[in-house]
DNA sequence: AAGTGGTCTAGACCACGCG
DNA sequence: GCGTGGTCTAGACCACTTT
């Protein structure tokens, strides 16, 4: 085991497999994973070559922020955890049991580089899972909390795409004129616990950085 | 065979297998398509079952416009393909042997319901790919000429997505103010056909329709 | 011809939902 | 307990690239 410079080749599928004593259809799993989070290529017939890390956000895959590279990060909680009821600015359709209950509300705001990047509304069912405190999180991440602590892994999102005029609050927070065009992207994250769902809106600001986002197969 | 009602259940991956005498793998490749389009849910345990097909228009997916659903939809050439020098809008590197050549160039846009919603420029390699004519796009895409003409599939895609006021072109083209918001997407499709890439720079105007992606896995 | 990734068959075991 | 989807082993054949 090793690490593997930009441009080179990995040991072909074969010798993964003889290497970790498993199978060409695990070793192919674990590619495609690399494939699909844009650290390889493959090449029919030649091999699989790592390539260079894509930079920017890459806020559109379901890693969440805190797994994108290359920046200097820091994220500031702006609203605790608090129960309160579901928010009107949700553009997905709540499940009748999500409904019988609260909506866990938390706000961040996520910088790059010392900028304001990324505004950040959060909501998940109270009948789902306990309220929790943001000093909780593990690394401040929220998505490692949920997996280390409650075993709940992100299986997939569905997402809404706007290009926005910032309003007040938006232009507050990023630190923009009013008026100014942000992206705004409405999330719900799917996981593997079975009815719970997270649900996102965000605002960024993308005139440094970029959202990136990778599709494959 | 037949058709599934939304809220129904597909039968299970064994039956499936009986069914078109085939294995667990293939039949689960399948589903998984299914899945990552949008067409059913899994529930461990439970089934696979039929839901609403989302709407929007569905740009982020590799599939491209014509395959989106559920909108009347019209594209006008506003350029047919023509050789002409590399842009410098396109924000990806280029490969040694792409900037060899020229660029095959050509521009279009898209109405959804009679109003013009996306704005398109589109290069790829002279070197790679002949250029062809706009009337000859199978069904008005080029994805399904490429594909049935030329065996050419589109593989992934990697984009970057940016809030951004009109300029004159645009706010021209989309009939929305100068300095209003737009989505502005820069595309770089991966294909089958080795070293051949498609570049594309997307203006959309989401006001009515956002523009939506989902990720699996 | 040999080696690579792409796809497939065949079958095992596990985790989850439900009766 | 049983059927479901999730994951894995083991191995075959094909398409593509390189020597």
């Amino acid at each position: 085991m090793g690490t593997y410079p930009v441009g080179s080749y990995l040991p072909s599928e074969n010798e993964i497999c003889e290497q970790f004593d498993t199978t060409r259809t695990t070793v192919r799993r674990a590619l495609d994973e690399l494939l699909k989070n844009g650290f390889i290529e493959k090449e029919h017939g030649r091999g699989s070559r790592v390539v260079e890390r894509r930079k920017s956000l890459g806020l559109l895959t379901v890693k969440g922020f805190s797994e994108a590279l290359d920046h200097n990060k820091r994220t500031v909680i702006l609203q605790e955890p608090t129960s309160q009821p579901w928010d009107d600015r949700i553009p997905f359709r709540l499940s009748e049991t999500e409904k019988e209950g609260n909506a866990i509300y938390f706000q961040r705001l996520r910088y790059v580089n010392g900028k304001p990047i990324m505004l950040e509304h959060n909501w998940y069912s109270d009948l789902k899972l306990q309220q929790l405190k943001a000093s909780e999180f593990i690394e401040g991440s929220f998505f490692k909390t949920l997996s280390q602590n409650f075993l709940i892994e992100m299986k997939g999102s569905e997402q809404e795409l706007r290009a926005e005029s910032a309003n007040a609050e938006v232009a507050r927070f990023l630190n923009i004129e009013r008026g100014a065009p942000v992206l705004h992207i409405s999330i719900r994250f799917t996981t593997s616990k079975p009815g719970f769902y997270l649900y996102s809106e965000v605002y960024c600001n993308t005139s440094r950085y970029p959202v990136s986002n990778s599709y494959f197969l």
